[in-house]
DNA sequence: GCAAGGTC
């Protein structure tokens, strides 16, 4: 039997159907792995697709602290040190226990485990894909011959590497070869396996030398800053080649913003239309000048227009352009079109790799911009006519004898670039799924379309002296952009007017502006700036940047640094600054090549690498209490959400460890015991300046984001009146009053829930508690209930006030009360359970599709070859 | 509780 491993399932698919002689491959599986085998020349064939990498480099198991033993800073002098406790928690005893921790003690000839020695530790490869290794196991045994498959580059012949190791185990002596293809093609594929070759260990140790470098600076500096001033579990702060250069891109462009000094500029600017036509028949005008940068001018040139009624055309000129349809999609540009959109890199990869699984559209993760002359272009037009939004654009499309796309500028032959595979159906799709799947199918009927040609027009108007101009564009023809309407603005249509014609004009203006900063990164933004110098790849940048969001270096959307991002890079920089650059990254690159060459060793480029952190570790701890400080005062400084009231110091968020829940409390503590209760489920934003301190109470007023729920803003203080009135006296207690008592039903806020209820003052007695809604301020009357005679209030909420009756159980709150509310919340989660079933049954009835639809589209490319 | 790179 021949066994052949490639990189992933789909490959190992792909293979076994273009080298099967007789007919469609078998699936089978080994244990959990699917495999496909058939026959060829006479011979058994098996072909297994791995997960990538099967192994994970790491540090020996007794490096790795894994236990309750955390990790280890050092001391100015050298010294091992545990790491910092939070105050009031025992220090844990770890020297005494633990006698690998001290200095020079010798684990497989290694001194661990104290930093400096952490840089020097060996590296491991560790099975991560235990369940594949054990497939792959089974098959090697019986394996007569072995084809590594995996994919063509530095990586794939690492991945290829790492597999064969796992085969020799099992079987020493078996024949082995690499088959080197950069394209699923039977053309390609039958000559890669006509002319196997050996596998190159040169480029698999270069591969791995990277594995190493990435994991020793990694886990080193990780460490270093994590210790440096601990913060807490939970509170890593990461560092590595791609994520810290990646960041220190985010805060150059912030020093750039804060480093700006904005310049006063001036423009006129107003509204003209035809004579006696309405103001929506109107376009905008502006001085011809546009910007005037001394004010005088713009003052004199304002006192001739001030007045003025109406202009005078003075020329019309008009210039057609053409607009070229986009190029095919590869992973960096459907990441930035997507982000433009609203959805960010990661979840835009969640959602491609699941349209992917579900047979919607192609291999989510290419380089490639142009389309492979194996892909049938007019028959995956005519499917999306299965689309109805896109059926009459295809029935014209498709109407023209031949079709003829566009080109990018990256040219693989490793994936065709991102196409549809199968029919979106936005009834079945999420919403999400729907909006990244639509996009696809419109950029790839974009590509195969014609230009648009759009008229500019530009008109002169004379008003009073002044010259004005006006610009207006309209599309002449559509082109692409009758499908693909993302990432225009819209254009705005002049009226008809000539040379001579009088414009009626009003609402001119003098306003006084300031030139902006350069404006912050979005995400599709930054994506591609790190494409641009080399940082990441297709497959790792979107996970990078969600990353640094994650450790909380990263806020908001444009991209914002926190401080404590600001805080590690100025760090890094100053001691490690080979880290905060993409030259890192680069040089890295340089030395892989020398692997791959056989120039240097692996051995010889990690000893370098090593040595050159060993020398920034150096420096960094020397000074690792200036940088605690400075780690911990910018962390402070992004918790703050204001000043305490009572004593002046700042606000912060702080977790509760007992509870896990988030509270504002004051850095005074314990000398000042200002609190306030936070809501939870939903994240915080403190408010800058003056909106940011309750006018009522003193308090900070602070910004809630719920997830996938409008933000709100509120004063942290439960006692505010803003939030309600405290104590409020609704109305008197009818139970009481019958038993012949006196009982005041009270509006409270329970200050642990924040809950708010009414309760009779004589509780105990009568037992009558009344619930309330969460928001709203609260207002008493004087009128009870016509239904059951308790008092009514009126509760104003951002829609408004409404008047109603305190008890939930009188009919007049059948309509609004928590018991239609349960049976609403019922029906709804009803009917989520009822989607989530129909969900179910949608990716299963996909699943279908999509093998039929593969094996329709085999069927087809065979044709066509 | 560390990285970055594959892929699910």
């Amino acid at each position: 039997m021949k066994l052949v491993i490639t990189e992933k399932n789909d490959a190992a698919e792909k293979i076994a159907a273009l080298l099967s002689e007789a007919g469609k491959p078998k699936k089978d599986k080994v244990y959990d792995t699917p495999v496909y085998r058939f026959t060829r020349e006479g011979e058994e064939w098996v072909t297994i697709g791995l997960r990538g990498h099967i192994l994970a480099p790491d540090f020996p198991t007794e490096l790795k602290f894994t236990d309750k033993q955390g990790w280890f800073a050092i001391s100015s002098e050298g010294e091992v040190l545990p790491a910092d406790v939070p105050d009031g928690l025992p220090r844990p005893p770890f020297k005494k226990k633990k006698p690998f921790l001290e200095d020079g003690v010798d684990i497989k000839g290694w001194k661990v485990p104290s930093l400096p020695y952490l840089v020097w530790a060996p590296v491991e490869k560790l099975p991560a894909e235990k369940g594949i290794i054990r497939s792959l196991k089974n098959l090697a045994k019986k394996a007569d011959s072995v084809v590594i498959g995996t994919d063509f580059d530095r990586e794939g012949e690492l991945i290829g590497s790492d597999a064969l190791a796992q085969v020799l185990e099992v079987n020493p002596d078996v024949p082995v070869s690499r088959a080197r293809y950069s394209a699923y093609t039977r053309g390609e594929i039958e000559h890669a396996f006509a002319n196997l070759v050996e596998l190159d260990q040169n480029l698999a140790d270069a591969g791995e030398s990277r594995q190493y470098i990435d994991l020793i600076w990694g886990a080193a500096l990780t460490r270093y800053l994590t210790m440096a001033r601990f913060g807490g579990f939970g509170n890593v702060r990461s560092a590595g080649r791609v994520q810290t250069p990646t960041l220190a891109l985010v805060v150059e462009r912030e020093r750039e913003r804060m480093a700006f000094v904005p310049q006063d500029y001036w423009v006129i600017g107003g509204r003209a239309c035809e004579q006696g036509a309405d103001d929506d028949a109107s376009f905008k005008i502006s001085h011809a000048k546009g910007r005037f940068s001394v004010e005088e001018e713009a003052n004199a040139a304002y006192s001739h227009v001030e007045n003025a009624t109406s202009g005078t055309v003075t020329a019309v000129t008009k210039r057609s352009r053409t607009q070229r349809p986009p190029a095919p999609f590869n992973t960096t540009s459907l990441q930035a079109a997507a982000a433009a959109e609203g959805l960010s890199p990661a979840r835009t990869m969640r959602l491609a790799e699941s349209l992917y699984m579900d047979g919607l559209i192609s291999y989510p993760r290419v380089d490639n911009t142009v389309y492979p002359p194996s892909l049938d272009l007019r028959a995956t037009a005519k499917m999306l006519a299965g689309v109805p939004q896109y059926a009459p654009y295809v029935a014209k499309l498709t109407a023209e004898p031949e079709l003829h796309a566009t080109r990018g500028k990256q040219f693989d032959t490793d994936h065709p670039p991102i196409y549809p595979t199968g029919v979106g159906d936005p009834s079945k799709l999420q919403p999400a799924e729907w909006k990244l799947y639509n996009l696809i199918a419109r950029r790839f009927l974009a590509t195969l379309s014609d230009p648009a040609t759009i008229e500019g027009t530009k008109l002169a108007i004379d008003v009073a002296g002044e010259p004005f101009v006006a610009s207006g564009d309209v599309l002449k023809v559509p082109g692409f952009r009758a499908i693909y309407p993302f990432g225009l603005k819209r254009d705005e249509q002049l009226p008809a007017l000539a040379e001579g014609d009088v414009v009626d004009v009003r609402d001119l203006s003098l306003d006084a502006k300031q030139t902006e900063p350069p404006a912050r990164y979005s995400q599709g933004k930054l994506i591609q700036e790190m494409e641009k110098r080399g940082l990441g790849t297709k497959s790792t940048r979107a996970s990078i940047i969600e990353r640094l969001y994650t450790v909380k270096y990263l806020k908001n959307d444009p991209v914002e640094p926190s401080q404590l991002g600001m805080a590690i890079i100025d760090a890094l920089h100053t001691y490690a600054p080979r880290i905060t650059t993409p030259d890192m990254t680069s040089e890295l690159e340089q030395d892989m090549t020398k692997v791959a060459e056989g120039t240097d060793t692996q051995d010889q480029v990690v000893h370098h690498s090593r040595a050159l952190l060993a020398g920034m570790l150096d420096a960094l701890i020397e000074h690792k209490d200036d940088l605690g400080e400075a780690i911990a005062d910018a962390v402070t400084a992004d918790a703050r959400v204001g000043t305490c009231p009572k004593c002046g110091r700042d606000l912060v968020v702080k977790s509760s460890a007992k509870t896990r829940g988030s509270f504002v409390g004051c850095m005074g503590w314990p000398d000042c015991d200002v609190t306030y209760p936070l809501p939870s489920g939903v994240r915080y934003e403190a408010i800058e300046g003056e909106a940011g301190v309750c006018p009522e109470c003193g308090a900070p007023r602070i910004k809630c984001k719920p997830f996938r729920a409008k933000a709100y803003e509120i004063c942290v203080n439960p006692k505010c009146p803003t939030n309600y009135e405290p104590d409020l006296k609704v109305g008197e207690c009818k139970v009481c009053a019958e038993a012949g008592r006196h009982g005041d039903l009270i509006a409270h806020k329970s200050e642990r829930s924040g809950k708010r209820f009414i309760r009779c003052t004589n509780y105990d007695e009568c037992g009558v508690s009344y619930p309330l809604p969460a928001r709203g301020k609260l207002t008493a009357t004087d009128e009870t209930c016509p239904e059951c005679g308790a008092p009514m209030i009126i509760v104003e909420t951002a829609r408004g006030p409404w008047k109603k009756c305190v008890n939930m159980d009188c009919p007049t709150n059948e309509r609004k009360t928590p018991a239609r509310g349960r049976a609403a919340a019922g029906k709804a989660s009803g009917a989520k359970k009822a989607a989530t079933k129909k969900a179910t049954a949608k990716k299963s009835a996909a699943k279908k599709t999509t093998a039929k639809r593969s094996s329709s589209k085999k069927n087809s490319s065979e044709a066509g070859e």
